[in-house]
DNA sequence: TATTTCAGTGTACAAGTGTTGACTGATTCG
DNA sequence: CGAATCAGTCAACACTTGTACACTGAAATA
């Protein structure tokens, strides 16, 4: 059930072995959870089977799926979060040509990590919802990373940060949403797939024309009665 | 298995309640979802079961539960093009108040209603491939009627239909966004539910602020390389 | 080296699953 | 009315599931 190597010794043989089947059950379970369609429709035994390991030994990494999939989670944003640090480093800006090939580079990953993404779009809206509500915590984190990227540049340096928030949400939000469209849509259809990808450009650079245009001010919306 | 009265006969007394038990079943299909978090976690038997009717009986209606699920879709997306319908006629305009006011009322019909959103938002991108297919189907519809709606009116009577079609895309999507986050809220909690709709209020402020400026000829986004 | 630890195995079981086929009895129809 | 239809029942099946328990043998520890 413990993963952590004890608290201060190094890591032993054991450990990195069990270390390794740990990731040999994430990784099946990844692969047939893309086969089975989601995290709820799979069962202990078929990752096991899967991962070729004896149901039994799926005990001693995870208490059940629920945990099963949380680590999932964990593991899969732990690789996007390097990816997209990288990335932010590089390309910025919200001109036109930067947001193309921002978008271009997220497509390229998002489809050569098909599985991951896949997994992850499922189970945000999954049976199971303390997995939910780790994609959730996850693409808050993510929302945050933009939020303080963007408020390094005009306009969103003179915003209220709650704005920035809030446009930083909706870019995220299209990102994510082009990201499920691209993997509904399989691999083999090279023009629907520019077309989607050229549908979400022009949508983030409708919100950025939008947040050009924004006056905080007359943003407040007052609450109902 | 076939569930029309035939081709020219009235229904009779056992058509009727045949489609009586049909929408027991629709009914505890939903219900049995909603407890256990989508429909790839539910079986046949716990629906017949919740339907208080037995298993077997559950093939006189459909084939098995993809079939069920696809059922589902039409019968909740019916009664909710229903009620778009009928909004439509009424708050017209993408004044302020006017995204305020259907905003409100869209987020009281959602959490009115919220066993068949729920069960919409989890099966978009559920296990079902056939289900997922039917739902975003039906998104297509209610964005294609957004988008002949939003053509009455400046700015968008002088755009590019693919243009308006893309904004569409993105204002259903920011809804729908918010009705998950809604629903994943739960019930009890007005404060954060404000936040929430105030933040989606504000997006499509933004958006529509952003169209108010869009210049159709930049918009082209040229083929990758 | 002798002892302990523990990741992975093997067996077993009760509970639940989808689907089959034969049935019953009210409703439909000639 | 009498025969045919057919929605729903009942019993049975071959499987899969999650989990408990005792085990083995290599690696870790003392």
């Amino acid at each position: 059930m413990n993963t952590r190597t004890s608290t201060v010794r190094a890591p032993t043989l054991r450990d990195e072995r069990k270390q390794q089947t740990r990731q040999t059950l994430l990784d099946a379970a990844l692969e047939v959870a893309r086969r089975g369609g989601s995290l709820a429709s799979i069962s202990l035994r078929e990752v096991a089977r899967e991962a070729g390991v004896v149901p039994t030994a799926f005990y001693r990494h995870f208490r059940d799926m629920d945990e099963l999939g949380l680590a999932l989670v964990d593991d899969v944003c732990l690789r996007l979060r390097r990816i997209i640090r990288e990335a932010r480093t590089s390309a910025q800006g919200a001109t036109d040509v930067a947001i193309q090939s921002s978008v271009r580079g997220f497509v390229g990953y998002v489809l050569d990590n098909a599985r991951a993404f896949e997994f992850l779009t499922r189970e945000r809206f999954g049976a199971s919802r303390v997995v939910r509500e780790a994609v959730a915590r996850e693409i808050r984190y993510f929302s945050g990373e933009l939020a303080s990227d963007l408020r390094a540049a005009a306009p969103f340096s003179s915003m209220p940060g709650e704005d920035v928030a809030m446009i930083a949400d909706l870019v995220v939000h299209t990102v994510l949403n082009l990201t499920a469209d691209l993997l509904d849509l399989g691999e083999g259809q090279p023009v629907r797939e520019h077309e989607i990808t050229a549908r979400a450009v022009k949508q983030l650079r409708l919100i950025f024309l939008g947040a050009s245009q924004w006056r905080p001010e007359r943003g407040a919306v007052p609450p109902p009665e």
